[in-house]
DNA sequence: CGCCACTTTGAATTAGCTCAAATTCCGTGG
DNA sequence: CCACGGAATTTGAGCTAATTCAAAGTGGCG
C-alpha cells in the first residue's frame, strides 16, 4: 500500500516493541515515565516558583483567540482542549493530565487556537513564556524539558490521528480508554479505574464519531468483559486488564472470524 | 452540543477571521507568512551555515525507530511524514513543505516516531540538535523561531484531525487542496496550480478515507468547476480560485440543499 | 509498442449515522 | 425521605455515506 522501504533496524525496534507491550514490560516504561514527570514538576517549582491557580470542572483557563503570554503545567484533575473553526465547528483535539503543558498553540500565532476546558477539579501553575524562557537561559535543563514536552504533545497528536484515520469505531473507543488508562498509569495514578469526566458526545466528538455509536461501543466492551461498568452510573469504568483493550483494538483490525 | 462558554472577546476575532478570509484579505496574510519563512531561513544560515543535502522522491531523510540527534529544516521540495504503529499500521499524518522543521517528533523520546520521506527533488538543511541548542544561547531569536515552528506543527496537526473528525469526505478532500495551495501561496510560491505528489491512496490514507473515494471527490470538485484536471495527467490540479474550495467546503457542511 | 501502476467509474455491501423511544441518573425542592 | 424533571444514556430500526469488489480506462516509461 504506502511503500516506504524501511530500514531493518527500525523494523526490528518496532517488533521488539510490540512484543514487549505484548508482555507485562510496560509497566516499567509507566513507572518511569511517572518519575519523569515527578522530576519534570520538582524542577519547575524549584527554578520558577510558579503561581498556582485552582481549578473547578467547566473553568477555561484560556479561550481560542485570547492573546497569548502564559503557559500552564497541569498538577492534577484534567482538561480538555477544544478546538474552534471560523465556521463555528468545535472538536476536541486534546487531552491533558497532570504533568502535561496547555498553551502551546498560542506561540507561533500569538494567540491561543483552542479553549482549555477543566473536566475535573484541579490546579495548573501559571508561567509567563518570557519568563520561562528567561529562565531557561540561566538553568538549560528547563529548556530540554520544554522540548520535550512539545515535541510528545506532537507524537500524541499525530497518534491520535492514526486512531481516527485507521482504526473502526469500536478499536477507537478501546483505544480511548486504554490512552486514558495508560496516561493515568505513566502518572502513578490507579489505572485500573477510570472516571470519564466527558459525556458520550464529548467523547464521540473527540474520536470522530456520533455519541450513539460511542454507547455502542462501550457495550459492545461490556458484553466482550474487556471492561466493566461500576456498580453505580456509567461514568466509572472499571478495566480489569489494560492488556485486554489492546488485543480488542487488534482483533478489529484483523478481519479473522472469531467463530462464536 | 459541546457546552464551552466563550468569551465575546474570542468569538469577535473568529467572526473577524472568517469574514477577512471571505474577503481577499489572506493574500496579505500569505505575503506576511512567506517573508517570515525567508527570513526564518535567512537567520538559520547566518547563525548556523547548515550542511545542505539533496535529496530525491522517495528518499527517506529519517526512519521511525532511528536515533534522534538531528532536525532538518526543508528549504524545496515537499515531504509526507509517515507514522508506523507497532501493529504495522503506517499513516500519513503530516506534509511538510519550503521553511518546515521536521523530526521535532524525535525530542522527547530520543528516537524519531515517524519516516521523513521526500515526494520531490528538493533539499534540506541539517541542523544537529545540540548545535542548535548551543546557537540558541549565543542568539535568543533562534529559540524564538524554533518554538513558532513547533508551535505551528501543533496547531496544524489539530487542524487536521478537525478535519477528519469533523468533515465529509468531499469536504476533506476540498481541504487538502486549499491547505496545499495555501502551503505554497504562504511560501511564495504560485498557487493556482498544484501538482500532487501523491497518489490516490496516499492522499486517501492521509484524510482517512479510500482511493476510490479520493478520485470520487475529485471528480466531483472537477464537476462542480472548482479545480480542473490539466491537459495530460491528472496528478496536474489547476485552482483558478482558492476561495471556492472554501465554499464547496461550506457547501458540504450546510444541509442546503442546493437545488440542481 | 506494450507493460504496469495508477486512476476512474459502477454496483453491491456495510459501518456508522439519524431518528425515535425508553430508561437511568442526579440534582432540586417539597 | 421521596417525588419530580431535565439531561445523559441506551437500544432499536431504517437510511446513507463511504467502503469493497470488480472492470475498464489512462499514462508513463523502458
Amino acid at each position: 500500500m504506502l511503500e516506504t522501504i524501511r530500514t531493518d533496524a527500525a523494523r526490528t525496534q518496532f517488533a521488539a516493541d510490540a512484543l514487549a507491550s505484548l508482555r507485562g514490560e510496560d509497566r516499567l516504561e509507566d513507572d518511569r515515565a511517572s518519575r519523569r514527570v515527578a522530576d519534570n514538576l520538582r524542577l519547575l517549582t524549584e527554578r520558577l516558583a510558579p503561581r498556582r491557580r485552582v481549578v473547578h470542572a467547566g473553568d477555561i483557563v484560556f479561550a481560542a483567540g485570547d492573546r497569548f503570554d502564559t503557559l500552564y503545567v497541569l498538577t492534577s484533575g484534567c482538561f480538555k482542549l477544544v478546538n474552534l473553526a471560523a465556521d463555528g465547528r468545535e472538536q476536541v483535539v486534546s487531552l491533558k493530565f497532570r504533568g502535561d503543558w496547555l498553551g502551546f498553540d498560542g506561540i507561533a500565532r500569538g494567540a491561543y487556537s483552542c479553549d482549555a476546558v477543566a473536566m475535573d477539579t484541579g490546579d495548573v501553575w501559571v508561567i509567563r513564556y518570557d519568563t520561562l524562557l528567561g529562565a531557561c537561559f540561566r538553568c538549560p535543563e528547563l529548556l530540554t524539558v520544554l522540548h520535550a514536552a512539545m515535541s510528545r504533545e506532537i507524537g500524541r497528536d499525530r497518534d491520535s490521528l492514526m486512531s481516527v484515520c485507521t482504526l473502526p469505531a469500536d478499536a477507537r473507543v478501546a483505544e480511548f480508554l486504554r490512552h486514558w488508562a495508560q496516561s493515568l498509569a505513566q502518572r502513578g495514578l490507579r489505572s485500573d479505574q477510570i472516571t470519564l469526566r466527558m459525556t458520550r458526545a464529548e467523547i464521540g466528538n473527540y474520536l470522530g464519531m456520533t455519541l450513539e455509536t460511542v454507547s455502542r461501543a462501550l457495550s459492545k466492551l461490556a458484553r466482550d468483559k474487556v471492561i466493566d461498568f461500576a456498580e453505580k452510573g456509567r461514568r466509572d469504568i472499571r478495566i480489569p486488564n489494560v492488556q485486554a483493550l489492546s488485543t480488542f483494538v487488534q482483533r478489529c483490525l484483523s478481519p479473522v472470524p472469531t467463530l462464536q
